[in-house]
DNA sequence: TATCTTAGTGTATATTCAACACTAAGTATT
DNA sequence: AATACTTAGTGTTGAATATACACTAAGATA
């Protein structure tokens, strides 16, 4: 019967193919008005001690989703605020070894100041400045490059940015952030005015602790933001 | 030594696992008005006769893009003019038999009169209206519906209507396009007005045979859309 | 009290968007 | 030949949005 040649047609073609899956993430952080990705050492071949995306082979049960954070976690340390799927990366020749197809993703933390500065190197982990890279291994510049495309379109419609930073974060900063992701410099007070016009950001107290005029704090709103949705309504930098 | 480790860790990773790469596309094509989708109906279990997305398993020297074009125009004899790739569908329980990870994909054919009226049904291939879906194999109708979400963003900014359109169009033609994809009426006047100022599209002769008076017929001109793109110009519909 | 540094604010102009209705051209009918 | 029918094609005005731009306020330090 049909049905039986097909179930052997199957096995014929992935068994012998030995086609693995990987999740493989890049994960932004910012921090002194740079933007950031975690990368991890290699202990083994191929690129043995190359730099590379934290990531790993998809379990039997695990969804895509579940193993890219999984993997993040086991690698880093690092808890994803923000994770989506990127693209997906299959050429035959992108391992050395064998068949591999990697899901990327696309991860935001907090990389808030002592996360940074004891260098979450647990496991040989390191943040790198975006504009200074080490060369990687595989195609992982590529696909960091992509995930950069992806993040800057975003960033402008979406509200990622208040993944990047601190839950309260001055205006200042987040213009800063906004700046350091898309290199273009912003009005001030055009920035502030529109930003606010949303609505869903709230005023705090002000900062303490500060050498000069102390700022307002603000925190980004979601179930606001949510209901501006609901409306019909979108935002824009 | 640690790379022979490696090896064996990933054979028991995969190996066991009967995990299989496949791609499916969801092919839309625009024809009197409405916008379609390309299904084919299974003759195989399980969902067996149900209708379902073309596509089928990688193989061992295909990247996926390849891979996806390959199984489109094997299954159904139609050539994309655009293509993709969507998302990666990868739950455990989204097929009953073993895990499958599949690569979605989201191409545009042009669906020149003849190729609608003859049914395409080369192999069992048939168009659908995407407002009159059947019920459809595994989770085929998720990833059409996340496919329909992105042709609808991606149609403003992007040239996508005019790989959907034949090559001479009609001005109306495309508003009416645009009309049924975005599911919104456009003025006519601030249309034109607007489509015409980015001068991608260059005006040929008149059409013939027809009952009234004839419009032009328009050309979608690449080369001009790059040259303003690399002006940093964008369009929006 | 003076100085230093960052916070915070408004207006005027240019540009873009949105609403809106008639005339032109060509075919078919009498 | 005239009329009726159908779709093509065209501009303007008012509203809303975006852009450009510079000073005063507050708080800390010397």
């Amino acid at each position: 019967m049909i049905r039986y040649a097909y179930q052997v047609a199957i096995i014929e073609q992935f068994a012998p193919l030995k086609l693995a899956v990987t999740v493989d993430t890049v994960v932004f952080g910012y921090s002194a008005g740079q933007l950031f990705v975690l990368l991890i050492e290699r202990g083994l071949a191929p690129y043995l001690g190359a730099w590379a995306l934290p990531g790993g082979f998809v379990r039997a049960d695990e969804g895509l989703d579940v193993a890219a954070s999984r993997e993040l976690s086991e690698e880093t340390g690092v808890k994803a605020v923000y994770l989506e799927q990127l693209y997906t990366y299959g050429s035959p020749e992108r391992d050395p070894r064998y068949r591999v197809v990697t899901v990327a993703y696309f991860a935001l933390v907090r990389v808030d100041a002592y996360q940074i500065e004891a260098g979450t190197d647990a496991k040989n982990a390191q943040w790198f400045p975006v504009s200074d890279l080490p060369s990687l291994a595989f195609d992982h510049s590529e696909i960091i490059a992509q995930a950069l495309q992806r993040l800057r379109s975003k960033i402008r419609y979406e509200p990622l940015a208040f993944d990047l930073l601190p839950v309260d974060f001055t205006l200042l900063q987040l213009q800063n952030l906004f700046e350091a992701v898309l290199g273009l410099p912003l009005d001030k007070r055009n920035f502030r005015k529109k930003i606010l016009s949303y609505g869903f950001l709230k005023e705090g107290r002000k900062l303490q602790g500060v050498n000069f005029r102390a700022p307002s704090l603000f925190r980004f709103e979601p179930a606001k933001y949510e209901r501006m949705r609901k409306r019909g309504e979108f935002f824009a930098v």
